[in-house]
DNA sequence: AGTCATTGTGTTAACGTACACGCAAATTAA
DNA sequence: TTAATTTGCGTGTACGTTAACACAATGACT
């Protein structure tokens, strides 16, 4: 084991003085600095974790930035527990963790988010950046050097230490990829692409698309549906599309309000029920994969990602590793039989 | 921050008092014990983790008892890769892992291993008790007190200190739901139970015929198969299941080795191809599953399972946690669109 | 009664790092 | 030239825990 004490030895100078070019702290002659540095690479010295956080004796704050944990029908719950998990476990190494929630249906709630993090003194943040514009704007803002890390999504302008994310192309064509396996052709898809659009919305939508190339196996159509803030606009949509083709053998829906749709179809029998592909894990979409009106979801594991959030800004402040820039979260797939060893 | 100080000057005696107590080393009056006790709980203490390991520098080595990487087509090279990075991030916490490797079909290679093991100063175990006996054997003859966790499967008698596995009734069937999403009625269904046969094996069979209960739907029929050793025998057994049944729907292969079938079958078309669905993400399969010859892998996270094998021991030699007594690893539905996000 | 072991308690020196402090020597300012 | 400042380097203490050690008081044997 190297210790400031070895290098020392090594370059004929005292541990102060190998501490002052460790920490870049001046006040060392050039030629000295040089022996030392020489001194430290030669004998590849790693800090003892131990005792510079023995030392320091400083607890580490981490600030969560995320939706409420009630919108998107608990969905964020999901992620919030993951952290809480880890913070559980981390606590022995003095991490906190303080949780800073906004409306992601209401931009304006970030301003009030951003008074209370400027009110809080972190050591790191783990956002959600839903809320694209508010959360550059906030970051853009943050004091120099605070650093942070992405999960849920990504905003590819910025520079966070890290992004734990999904690719929302591939997971379009994996839902694609299902529908062709349970169903056979010919038959009309239909995609839901769920308001408000973002960037992950549209990759699902894509990469369902991009499936079927050229193919004309099946008739494959779009339709944009706000079902978040006004559920009354489904049944005329799912009505036009039940009526309008003679044979709709199954819906896409691109975000986790699945079970808004499953409930719609809930009376059609089961011979006459398209099949139904959505997004997410949360307790809606459990009970009606449970009673067979959802075939698959597809879900991206947002437990883990919460956990590996904290665990990654854990080993960046503290064991000041260099951690993974990008963390690519799995593509699950959940039927009913699968689904209780997903959950928590 | 509680300190043995604190609980010290609270109780009225000396640090050293406090230490004895903590750490069960006798020498202290009944009346002292019973003050510093009540101090420790009023206070609420916990030990700095820091200042121990500082103290106690402390290499711990971690014994890993496992297969040979290259058996089961490269499964338990992935567990090993999952082992393999969190010992590299816990490089920092002075942990060090040692493998040894027996042969899974020949029992006597775990006399060996013994050898090796008692020859090595072990911290804690981690094993994979694939060879029942041999393990238990081994087990009963370790030094008092020595921690172990299970990977991989259970051995119920004995007493780990947690247990990483999955459940292998539910992932039975979960394979038969996928059957039954994917085909249609009626036709027969092929179960291959594959030898040597072991609790775990036996488990997805009774789970993908418990799935179909009194149902006729379908037919259900099972066949032993030692496609391990004598990959020969696979030929017959197909061809007879073939040509016996006029209807051959789906295969359902209940170890790694789907791929040996999935290439006995290939010069069969498309359409009077069975189903395939059989277990774990290794090399062979996933290129059978690009090829479309196999529809469904089920996989069981060997890598997570490594991974969280090693953090557990930590946990628990280390950090002196109580860890969960038993982790589920979920179900993975492994198709060609999602594999490579299960990757590595 | 005297020796010797046992019991109960306090004291102290590490572990490796961070950082304040002290103090010469060199440099600058007056 | 002298005082004041800066530069360069070493010393020392503290962080909280562990475990060896010291030492008195008690009890058990000759």
């Amino acid at each position: 084991m190297t210790t400031l004490q070895k290098i020392a030895e090594r370059a004929g100078v005292s541990i102060g003085t190998v501490d002052r070019v460790l920490h870049n702290r001046g006040r060392v002659a050039p030629a000295t600095e040089a022996r030392v540095r020489k001194a430290i690479d030669e004998l590849d010295y790693t800090p003892n974790l131990y005792a510079r956080n023995l030392k320091l004796g400083k607890v580490y704050t981490i600030g969560i930035v995320m939706p409420g944990l009630d919108q998107d029908g608990g969905y964020w719950a999901l992620s919030a527990a993951g952290m809480n998990r880890a913070l559980r476990e981390l606590a022995v190494n003095r991490i906190r963790g303080r949780f800073f929630n906004y409306d992601r249906y209401a931009p304006d709630s970030m301003f009030e988010v951003e008074q209370d993090i400027r009110n809080t003194d972190l050591d790191g943040l783990l956002i959600a950046p839903v809320l694209t514009d508010s959360v550059t704007e906030l970051i853009r803002r943050l004091p120099e050097n605070t650093p942070y890390i992405f999960f849920d999504s990504d905003l590819p302008k910025l520079n966070p230490v890290s992004v734990i994310n999904q690719d929302g192309f591939q997971s379009g064509r994996l839902a694609a990829e299902l529908m062709v396996k349970i169903l056979s052709p010919p038959g009309t898809l239909l995609v839901i692409k769920t308001l408000p659009d973002d960037y992950h919305i549209s990759a699902r939508c894509n990469g369902f698309m991009n499936y079927f190339g050229d193919s004309k196996k099946y008739t494959v159509e779009m339709e944009e549906a706000d079902i978040g803030e006004k559920p009354g606009k489904l049944k005329p949509l799912l009505e036009t599309a039940m009526n309008g083709h003679s044979g709709l053998k199954g819906i896409f829906i691109t975000n986790a309000l699945t079970y808004q749709v499953a409930k719609a179809l809930k009376k059609l029998s089961n011979e006459s029920r398209p099949a139904l592909i959505g997004y997410d894990l949360i307790e809606d979409n459990a009970v009606c994969l449970d009673h067979g009106l959802i075939d698959f979801i597809i879900s991206q594991r947002p437990e883990m990602q919460g956990y590996q959030g904290i665990y990654m800004m854990f080993r960046h402040l503290i064991i000041r590793e260099t951690v993974e820039r990008r963390i690519e979260i799995p593509l699950d797939i959940i039927t009913r039989e699968n689904m209780n060893t997903h959950r928590i």
